[in-house]
DNA sequence: GTGATAATTTTATGAACGTTCAATTATTAA
DNA sequence: TTAATAATTGAACGTTCATAAAATTATCAC
C-alpha cells in the first residue's frame, strides 16, 4: 500500500490537528509521540511528516492558530458602548469562547514552557494583545470615573484569571447553565473591578 | 566506584525532592528523564530507584507533600475574627504562599493529568480542603449580610483562580512590591464577594 | 580492626522515541 | 491511456527511555 483510497491533504491535515490538539491536551506535548498521533488519524507515523517537519511546528500551528481566532472572534463581538456594558460583554464573550475551546485553551496555557524561543514570542505577543483588550475597557472606566480600579494592568490579569478559571470546573451536565455561570462571574468581575454596587449584587 | 565519599540518604532524597521539582516546572513531568535528574543530583540513574520506585512516584511524592504542607501553613495562619477579615487573610497568605512555592504550585496546576488515579483522588482530596476554607469564609460573610456573594462555592473557585493567577506574571523585580500588589488584590477579591463599598476602593 | 549495613556504581535490559527516505499506489489532467 | 503529481507506506536510523540486578565501596557500631 501507499496513497490510501480516498485519501486527501485537507482532510488529513485537519484531522492531524484535531487529533494532536485533543491529545496533547489530554496528556502533554512531551507525553504524546508521533505513532500515538498517527494512530488516532489512522495513518502511519511517516505520513505526518508531509504536513509537518516536526512535532513542535503541530504545536507552534495549534497554539497560534487558537490565539489568532480568538481574537478574531473578539473584534467581531466587540463593539462601541460604556465601559460597564464592554466588561460584561467581555467577560461573557471570554467565558463562552473559552468553554468551547476547553482543549486549546488548556493547551494555550499549559505548553507555552514547551516552545522554542520564536514560537514562544509569537504566542506571548497574541495574549498580550488580548490582555489589552480588557486593560483598555477597565482605563476607559477608570478614566469616566465608572470603575474604581486602582491598577488596569494587574486587574485585567487578575480578571483573565479568574474567567479562565471557569475551564477547570465547568462541566457542561453540571448544576448551573452557561448562562448562569455568565451571571455569576460577570457580576464578580463588576466587583473587583469596582462598578456600580448594585452590579455586586446580581 | 559504588558508595560515594560523603553520600548520605536524607541528603540525597532531599536533592532528589528538590531537582525533581524544579525540573518538573521548568519542563513538564514527562518531558524530564530520570537521568536528567539523576545528572542534576549528581548521581547514577540507577541511584534514584534506592529512593523511589518509579518516575510517576517522585511526582505524587511532590504533589501530595505541596497540598499538604500549604494546608498545615494556613491552619497556623487562619484564626477566628469576621469574614471580611478572614477574606482579607486568606487571599494574603495565598498570594504569599503561592509566589514562595511557585514550582509547586505551578506543578501543582500543570500535572494533575500526569497522574494515575489513586494518586489523583489523594491529591484531588486536599484541595477540595483548601477549597472548602475559602468557601467556609464566603458562606459566613454572606449569612452575616457582609458579602453580597450569590454563589459561595463558584465565589471559592473564581476567587482562587484570581489569586493563583498572580504567579502566572509575578517576577520578583516587578514594579510592585508583594504587599502592593496584595492589596491591589485584597480590594479586587472582597469587590468580587461583594463585601463593604470602600473596601474595593483601597 | 572487623563485620554489618547503607549508598551508589556499573552494566544491561527491551521498548519507544523523533525522524528520514525510497518505494508504491491513488488521483488527476491531457 | 498515459504521464504527472498527490498521498502514503514500510523499513530503518541512532538515540533515549524507565527500570533491574549484581557488584562495589563508604560508613558506623563494636
Amino acid at each position: 500500500m501507499a496513497r490510501t483510497i480516498g485519501s486527501n491533504g485537507k482532510t488529513t491535515r485537519a484531522a492531524i490537528r484535531a487529533k494532536s490538539l485533543a491529545l496533547f491536551a489530554e496528556s502533554s506535548f512531551a507525553a504524546v509521540s508521533m505513532r500515538r498521533i498517527a494512530d488516532e488519524v489512522g495513518v502511519q507515523p511517516a505520513a505526518l511528516y508531509a504536513y509537518y517537519p516536526s512535532k513542535q511546528s503541530i504545536l507552534v500551528d495549534l497554539l497560534v492558530s487558537h490565539m489568532e481566532e480568538l481574537l478574531a472572534a473578539w473584534e467581531e463581538e466587540k463593539c462601541a458602548e460604556s465601559p460597564g456594558d464592554a466588561l460584561e460583554r467581555f467577560s461573557r464573550f471570554h467565558i463562552r469562547y473559552h468553554i468551547k475551546r476547553a482543549d486549546a485553551v488548556f493547551l494555550s496555557y499549559m505548553e507555552l514552557r514547551a516552545l522554542e524561543p520564536e514560537g514562544f514570542k509569537e504566542i506571548e505577543a497574541l495574549r498580550k494583545t488580548y490582555e489589552g483588550e480588557l486593560r483598555a475597557i477597565l482605563e476607559a472606566g477608570q478614566a469616566s470615573g465608572e470603575f474604581a480600579v486602582k491598577d488596569p494592568p494587574i486587574a485585567a490579569m487578575a480578571i483573565l484569571a479568574m474567567l479562565t478559571g471557569v475551564n477547570t470546573w465547568y462541566r457542561s451536565k453540571g448544576r448551573l447553565s452557561q448562562a448562569a455561570i455568565a451571571d455569576r462571574y460577570v457580576a464578580m468581575v463588576k466587583g473587583a473591578a469596582g462598578a456600580s454596587v448594585e452590579a455586586a449584587h446580581v
